[in-house]
DNA sequence: TAATACTTTCAGAAATTTCTGAAAGTATTA
DNA sequence: TAATACTTTCAGAAATTTCTGAAAGTATTA
């Protein structure tokens, strides 16, 4: 297995931003690399694609695994297991996104949710429990909207996208709409 | 500085996720505890506070500045710089907001456009290709309604975020309208 | 100008994350 | 059942990130 230049630089470059979206080096480019190559790999292939010992590849496929975005799959006449992407490139973002959703949202809201239970015993406490509530009513939002926007089928949500900036004209009739 | 039992779990908390968020434990207890505190801190109490060197605090403030999250102050009588949230909210969230969007697309949108520049040279690049164009697509796509968000004003943004469910439903008539 | 009161920098230490590869585990074939 | 062909686990190594605190830098006051 020889990747292309163009295979190489996408998958490095993966590897680079996988941090960024939530994973490590090793399963951002186990990801790319199963993502752009056409046929199903093996772990044997991986490592030696991308220069990582065996017992690496195999934990990033079970993390992959975990996030539902890949799937084994076995090839007749052969031992081994092959791995392709679990959906297209639209439902691994939704994927990606959900996670995400979840643990960068989730355990804040449910933090906040608690603090505003407790009855606040000085004036300084209030204050602190006022911006908490602000926080709160933030995020809170911000999560309704995530949920809306992942609760749409595929075909509605690439349709938003693609309206791009007339999306605010838009909202801004539905807006007007719901408050006359 | 002592803080309230609330505010420390909240601080904690945001160091905790800090990572998620972009930056790392002590920038998020930096940021959370001037965010709640009702007043502007300046670098040795955010030191005391937090239990944390000088040095780290300074680094902290140095890399909340470049977000535009914090502002210095003066405080008149006073020879220290004390620091405070550079706006509400709504206006932090956005700026959390846009600078992900620069970290995590953009690179990516660049090193796609590139690569479906070249000419490819085998069948296997060509089906190369033909992935990238599809992953440059949808990060074009989700980087355009990023964009769209980012540049409504707060009011229609909140307007937007409290609908809720509603908002599939508004979307939904703006598509067939765009497509009539 | 010198002394004082602060802030920033940065080399190395500490903590954390990621990775390797040998050993253990599992499933298939002989 | 034993041998073979694979996969997974995990202790410790390597790499990376974060943090400390002393030294250097800067601005204000005497």
């Amino acid at each position: 297995m020889i990747l292309s230049d163009s295979s190489q630089a996408l998958v490095l470059h993966f590897g680079e931003m996988g941090s960024r979206w939530g994973f490590n080096r090793t399963v951002g480019q186990i990801l790319a690399l199963l993502t752009i190559h056409p046929e199903p790999l093996n772990a044997d292939q991986l490592a030696q694609a991308l220069h990582i010992s065996r017992g690496n590849v195999s934990m990033g496929l079970k993390e992959l695994q975990a996030w539902r975005l890949i799937e084994r799959q076995h090839q007749p006449g052969d031992r081994k297991e092959y791995f392709t992407p679990a959906g297209s490139i639209w439902d691994m973002a939704r994927v990606v996104f959900e996670e995400r959703r979840k643990r960068e949202l989730d355990p804040t809201l449910t933090l906040l949710r608690q603090q505003l239970l407790e009855t606040p015993q000085t004036h300084n406490e209030t204050q602190t429990q006022e911006k908490m509530q602000e926080i709160y009513d933030l995020l809170e939002q911000l999560n309704t909207f995530a949920n809306a926007l992942h609760d749409m089928n595929p075909e509605r949500l690439k349709t938003l996208m693609s309206m791009g900036s007339g999306v605010s004209k838009v909202l801004n009739f539905g807006a007007k709409k719901k408050v006359s």
